[in-house]
DNA sequence: CTACGATACGAATAATTATTCGCGTTTGGT
DNA sequence: ACCAAACGCGAATAATTATTCGTATCGTAG
């Protein structure tokens, strides 16, 4: 547990060029994620990762420079997968905006629920994760995307009320949705409470404008 | 770093007798805020403790049987303490419900605020201990205060409605308070937000008996 | 005053950790 | 077939950790 320095690189220290080192990096990810959910953040190790991937730490530390860029790769990976989705379905103009709205909480709802022990055990292992550029630009992203939403949805507010709706709006769909998936509720549970949520965030939208 | 135990205590394996133990244990508990609040959950470490509070490890283990029940007396005393506040505000019969409840969200924010760091410390050092009875029992206490305010802020509710309501005021509130202090808002941004929590809320509860 | 339990101490122990490095093996182009 | 580079290995290293225990000091009851 030697201390980190300053800035603990993310970047891979090598990249893979031959097929079996590619092959390995994806059998780490892939171990690493194993890793987390049978063991937990608190015994996410470099050793236990490399020997459920079947690699030797050496190996391992050969594509990462530390154990913190494999937890980064992931998170970046989880990020970027629900992102999509979620602007996939604010984007799709064949449905009112009220509509748009809960089915995206919804999906994002659910999407938290089946990666909880993933997510939490990422968030208890990466604590500083929020204050890093990349995850900054990715909510920044999130924002713009809600904030394009949001001229839609509530067409007669000012712009600075549609910022101050973004914000809350983006607070707090993704709070309520890590909470909830930290309770294992049944996916009746988790819809009954997106509509809710949904369904107060639309009050909140409407109300924006008047 | 010995492997804990399948239950790892938390009463503690010694009562302090004389005068100066339990000055000990005072110290001991105040300085691991301090620790905490300066070195982060990674760094807390009973040695750190001990040296910050001016005594010896091995003092800190006649009173303290490990490191988690350090954090657990530290966990139960936050807890009660801001508990106590919201049960206060919820039950003054002086205000009207809608009133009531704003006020004690702002205060229920302002309070996650101001201990974001040992609050957050504390979760990333004891993720396990939202499982453990004795949160489990002050969660349930929660609820049912919560139940009783419903019973005024909504009397035409069915009562299971109550209980989706009071689940709701709940994870809304939490969840929400817990991400907001982790953006060290400013004084009026934390109002804003929590008026507009409140606001929803209100008008969610409002909408259970029509 | 005195003796005994309570208290305090902190070096020692045992476990676990992240990370390195020297050496053997495999690959792919020629 | 040959060889340089890429790759894979895992014991060794250095750091840090929680916790114990033998010993020394203190407080107080009698």
């Amino acid at each position: 547990m030697r201390r980190r320095s300053r800035k603990p690189a993310t970047a891979p220290r090598k990249l893979p060029v031959q097929a079996r080192s590619a092959r390995l990096v994806a059998d780490i990810l892939e171990a690493a994620v194993r890793v987390l959910e049978r063991e937990g953040a608190q015994r996410f190790t470099t050793i236990r990762v490399a020997e459920t991937a079947g690699v030797s730490v050496g190996s391992l530390y050969q594509y990462f420079p530390n154990k913190q860029s494999i937890l980064y790769r992931l998170q970046v990976e989880e990020w970027d997968k629900t992102g999509a989705t979620i602007d996939a379905i604010l984007a799709d103009a064949a449905l009112p905006p009220a509509e748009r709205l809960r089915t995206m909480i919804r999906a994002f709802f659910h999407s938290e629920c089946e990666e909880a022990p993933l997510r939490n055990a990422l968030d208890a292992a990466t604590p500083d994760y929020h204050a890093a550029p990349e995850s900054r630009a990715k909510r920044e992203r999130s924002r713009a995307i809600l904030a394009k939403f949001l001229a839609a949805a509530a067409p007669s507010a000012s712009s600075s009320q549609r910022a101050h709706g973004a914000e809350l709006v983006f607070i707090t769909m993704t709070s309520v949705g890590k909470q909830l998936s930290e309770r294992r509720p049944s996916h009746a549970e988790v819809n009954r409470t997106a509509d809710a949520i949904a369904g107060m965030l639309t009050w909140y939208l409407a109300q924006l404008g008047a």
